[in-house]
DNA sequence: AAGATAGGTGTACGGTGTACACTTGTCAAG
DNA sequence: CTTGACAAGTGTACACCGTACACCTATCTT
C-alpha cells in the first residue's frame, strides 16, 4: 500500500460498484474491472465484502435507498402511485439491478422500503389479506415492466418495428403475421412512450384496487 | 467419432439443454456441463449453435412452444386468463427461462404466440391503442409475477415468514418493524397460495381491461 | 517497544465461453 | 473404385471469471 493513499471503505465501493455496473451492464461487471477501477489489486475488495454476492446484496439495497417510500401523510392511491413511478425511474437508471431486486438477501433499505409501504396499505384500511394481495399485483406489475422496458431500450419505436419486421422476415415473413404486421405498423405512427404506457397499466391495477377495497367495505367506501 | 454414434442435432441439443437448465438452474448450467450430459467434447455443440446465446434464443422458444395460445373460439376473457395461466405454469417449471423470455430474439413459437394474443385482442373489440396496453399491463404482470415466485420457491410460508423474522432481527430488530411483524405473524396462519395470489392479480386486471373496453364502446359493452 | 490488527498484494486453482486447427466418417461425382 | 468435398466430433489454447491462501506493511493499543 503506498502511504497516503486513501483506503477503501464498503461506502466506496458500493459507489464504484454501482457506477460500473451502470456503465457496463451486470455482465461487463467483475470483481476485476471494479478493482482496477479502484486502483487496486481484486483481492482487495474481500476485506470489505466476503464475496460478489455479498457485494451484490449492498448495490441492491441502495438501490432500495433510493426509492421514494410512500408518504404516511398523503392519500394512498397518490402515494402508491408515486412510489411505483420512483421504482421504474430507478430501475431505468439501473437496469442491472432488475430481477436482482426481489432475490437478493433484503437489506435494511428494503425492509424500512417494505415496511413503509405496507403501512400505506395498511393504514389505508386495506384489511391484511387485501394488502398482500395489493402489495403482490402492484410488485408483479411494476417489476415486470420494469423487466419489458429493458428489453426495449435503445430502441425507438421505429427501430423496433423494424427490427421485428426484419425479424419476422426471416423466418417466416410477416404476412404470416397480420397483426405483428399492424403493430410493426401502426406503432411507430402512434408512438410509444414507456412512461405513458407505465402509468396506464398502472392506474388500472389502482384503480381496481380501489374496487376492492370499496367492495370489501361494504360498498360504502 | 466412434462409430455407430448417433449424431447430435439441434432438437436433440435443446432438449438436454432445457432439461439440464431445469436441474441446475441458470448459473449452473454451461456448455461444458451441457456437452458432458451429451457425451460429448463440448467444442461439438458449436456445430450446432454458434453461441452459447444462440442455444439460450431456441431453448427460450421452446418453453414459447409449449404455451397455450389463446383459442379464437372462446371469449376473449376466458382465453387471456388460460394464456396467462399457462405462462406461469410454464415458468413455474423453467424458472431458468424468466428475465429471458423477453429479452432473447424472438423464435417462431414466441411469433406465434404473440400473434395469437394480439389476435384474440383485436377480434374481441379491443382498439388497436387499447390492445398494446392491455398486451402490456398482462406481460409485465405474468413476468413479474414469475419472477416474485422464483424468489419465494423452496419456502413454506412458515419457513419464508421465519427467514424473514431472523433477516429483519440481524437488522434492527422486528420491533422497529410492525409491519412486516404482521406479515411474519399472520401469513403462516393465512397461509400463502402462490396460484390463488396469481389469479386475485390476474383477474384484477382482466375485470379492469374490460371496464376500459366497456368505457371505449361507449358504455353500451 | 511490542504486538495485534486492518488493509492491500501476489500467486494459484478450477471454472467459463469459444477460436482454431485437426481428424474421421459419409457420401456424391468422375 | 477412387477422389475429394463436406459434416461432425476432437484437442489444444487463450482470456476471463470468482476467490482461497500466504504474505507484507502501516497504524494503533498497551
Amino acid at each position: 500500500m503506498t502511504p497516503d493513499r486513501v483506503p477503501l471503505n464498503r461506502e466506496r465501493v458500493l459507489h464504484a460498484a454501482v457506477a460500473l455496473a451502470d456503465e457496463l451492464g451486470i455482465d461487463g461487471f467483475s470483481m476485476r474491472r471494479l478493482a482496477k477501477e479502484l486502483g487496486v489489486v481484486p483481492m482487495a475488495l474481500y476485506k470489505h465484502f466476503a464475496s460478489k454476492d455479498e457485494l451484490l446484496d449492498g448495490m441492491i439495497d441502495a438501490v432500495f435507498a433510493r426509492l421514494e417510500a410512500p408518504s404516511p401523510d398523503s392519500d394512498w392511491k397518490p402515494a402508491l402511485k408515486a412510489r411505483a413511478l420512483s421504482v421504474r425511474r430507478a430501475l431505468a437508471r439501473h437496469p442491472w439491478a432488475i430481477g436482482l431486486m426481489e432475490i437478493r438477501r433484503p437489506g435494511p433499505a428494503n425492509l424500512e422500503h417494505h415496511e413503509a409501504t405496507m403501512r400505506c396499505l395498511r393504514q389505508a384500511g386495506f384489511p391484511f389479506a387485501l394488502a398482500i394481495h395489493a402489495y403482490s399485483v402492484q410488485d408483479a406489475y411494476v417489476y415486470g415492466f420494469a423487466q419489458q422496458e429493458r428489453a426495449l431500450n435503445f430502441e425507438t419505436p421505429q427501430s423496433a418495428g423494424e427490427a421485428a419486421r426484419r425479424r419476422a422476415e426471416e423466418i417466416g415473413g410477416l404476412d404470416q403475421y397480420p397483426y405483428l404486421a399492424e403493430i410493426a405498423e401502426k406503432l411507430p405512427e402512434t408512438g410509444y412512450d414507456p412512461a405513458v404506457e407505465f402509468e396506464w397499466g398502472l392506474d388500472l391495477i389502482l384503480d381496481g384496487l380501489e374496487r376492492r377495497l370499496d367492495a370489501q367495505n361494504g360498498r360504502a367506501g
